[in-house]
DNA sequence: GTTATATAGTTATTGTCCATAACCAATAAA
DNA sequence: TTTATTGGTTATGGACAATAACTATATAAC
């Protein structure tokens, strides 16, 4: 790609394969129809930009649907918002504890079931959560204004519909979900 | 927030606690309106339903990505297709040799050039991405079905264009997307 | 031709995210 | 009271991504 402009020479065999490789619009096939792959390749550039939008709280996506679900529900015990979120509760043990030594999460030992927390924000948790609700929001509408309102639009529900068939059909199993 | 529906009724608080959070619609507040939290968990039943789809074949949607690169471009570099899939060469490596060690794919030396291996499927390999794309494809008939053929249409291109506009915008670093 | 630079593939290592199994303490059910 | 279940925890492994550093070739510069 860098070098070698087409000299219009007699390259020999291996120049011409070498240039021709570089060059070559790779085909995809099958992939351009397969709805994961789409997926995927979305998700990681929105993700990325998420991380970039958000860069100054050093929060990933997984933390920060962590935080909305406490904000919007507090008094949650561990295994519910992992619940809510498609994590396993096992996994979730270490997401908390860093949330709670940053000082953005409370794990307030439940009176009356000495085993469970109920898990809130700290002031300073709401603080930025609040903060990280703007800056997504600037994300999110550059997402918006690049694929148009109506696309934008139809996207979550036809994203629902997916996972709502999908979920029926494997009789449920686990939900999953990070960010 | 979730919990407590007022019912009026003097159960005790551990019970009412108790069942109220284990009924409990948790909100999910701006969550609902993250095209990223919505593409992850779609991407996450959409692979789920892939690996279901093919099992039988114990194939990873990478392992389909590269395997359908491979039949579309037979010839290519390893830094070639990693790069046409997002993935880093580095990480390639494993990847390819496990198929080459299954019997999928071919590396062949290039005679050209003898830091480089062309790679193509075997008979072995093409057989099974014939069928891999005949179960796939059933999966995505799935998916089609159960959000309608309209939706899922307009699927494809909305997911590009994220792709497309966040790319530009982050001065298109990496591209990534395994399966 | 020799030297310098870039490239293809590789290894080693690290981090993240998801999954399982096993455990303790506390609660609920029998 | 015995038994089963549940909330939280640790330990551990697998898949995938990222970086640094190396080798052997290949290309470019002198």
């Amino acid at each position: 790609m860098a070098a070698r402009e087409d000299t219009g020479e007699q390259e020999d065999m291996a120049a011409r394969e070498h240039r021709a490789a570089e060059e070559s619009v790779v085909a995809y096939g099958a992939l351009e129809r397969r709805i994961g792959y789409a997926l995927r390749r979305a998700q990681i550039a929105v993700f990325q930009d998420f991380y970039r939008a958000v860069a100054a709280h050093a929060i990933s996506p997984a933390q920060y649907s962590v935080l909305t679900i406490m904000e919007n529900n507090p008094g949650l015990s561990q295994t519910q918002v992992a619940d809510a979120l498609g994590i396993k509760k096992t996994n979730f043990v270490a997401m908390i504890k860093e949330l709670e030594a940053r000082g953005l999460a409370l794990r307030t030992p439940m009176p009356h079931d000495r085993r469970s927390f109920a898990l809130s924000l700290s002031a300073a948790g709401a603080a930025l959560v609040a903060r990280l609700h703007a800056d997504s929001e600037a994300h999110e509408a550059r997402i918006r204004r690049a694929i148009g309102e109506e696309a934008y639009g139809a996207l979550f529900p036809a994203l629902r519909g997916i996972v709502r068939a999908l979920r029926a059909d494997h009789g449920e199993c686990s939900e999953h979900a990070g960010g």
